[in-house]
DNA sequence: TATTGACCTCAAGTTGGCTTGAAGTGGGAT
DNA sequence: ATCCCACTTCAAGCCAACTTGAGGTCAATA
């Protein structure tokens, strides 16, 4: 049976110890037991961990990704809310496409005004359409 | 020559006045003129803020949002770092897609543990081989 | 001319997500 | 048996990105 300490699991995910407690916490993950006072985590917890970086890294808050896993990794929101999360997820691809687009554009076009170059008004006419995939504290 | 009011941008864009104020305090807007004390703001300012609001979203501090389009919609930052900021939205994109799926499949699929099914294990596996698209405070 | 109300400044407060520091604990190699 | 050092707790501190509040300005309407 494979333990992993605190500080072996932070070296393994890059996350630091500090975090993995914070993280504990907030309920986001946990360890299987205590060897005296230390935390002894199961080899799951390193995948649970990629899952909370890809959430991060798509705006969620930890409490919003504690909805979609929790610490064994089934959701704690009924499935439609999931539903509307990966919807959001979906609008929110678009819009990264959009400016990613516009930053290749100002990254090549000569133009020295991009606000008058035709290319990037149609680029600003797709940002002012995504309005809002709109994620955030409340 | 239609200016707006710090009032009138806010309704139109839906960013509070005090955040505007705090842009232009950080330099990522600026008001044309003054009409005595007051911000008088041109048109393009609009779109500006609907770039502003795609970076956000994209996970970018103000700071590096000023980096990509700065109160002129010109670029502060040379064209290959522009390409390599590019470059990492399209690997968050990857990332995002992957969240997409995995909690589109927690949805629906009805396995009680999400963690021993074949098709999260292998979402799990894209997951982890994304690692780090990794925009962060310093 | 007086009042209104949208604007202004500046300082302080708030929230999320951690990090840092001080002081203590305990497993395992010597 | 002792020492080390990675771990522990808990409180306080920190940063970004704003928000809030107190007190002031001024253009336009009544």
């Amino acid at each position: 049976m494979k333990l992993l300490d605190i500080g072996v699991l932070s070296e393994r995910t890059g996350v630091p110890a500090s975090a993995l407690r914070y993280y504990e916490e907030v309920g986001l993950i946990a360890p299987v037991l205590r060897r005296g006072l230390r935390r002894q985590y199961g080899p799951e917890t390193v995948t649970q961990l990629s899952l909370i970086a890809l959430g991060k890294a798509a705006g969620f808050s930890l409490d919003e990704i504690k909805g979609m896993f929790n610490a064994n990794g089934a959701p704690e929101l009924p499935r439609s809310e999931l539903q509307q999360r990966a919807d959001a997820i979906d609008r929110q691809i678009r819009g990264l496409t959009t400016l990613r687009d516009a930053l290749r554009h100002v990254a090549e076009c000569p133009a020295e005004n991009h606000m008058a170059c035709p290319k990037f008004q149609q680029l600003l006419r797709l940002a002012s359409a995504y309005k809002r995939g709109g994620r955030h504290r409340s």
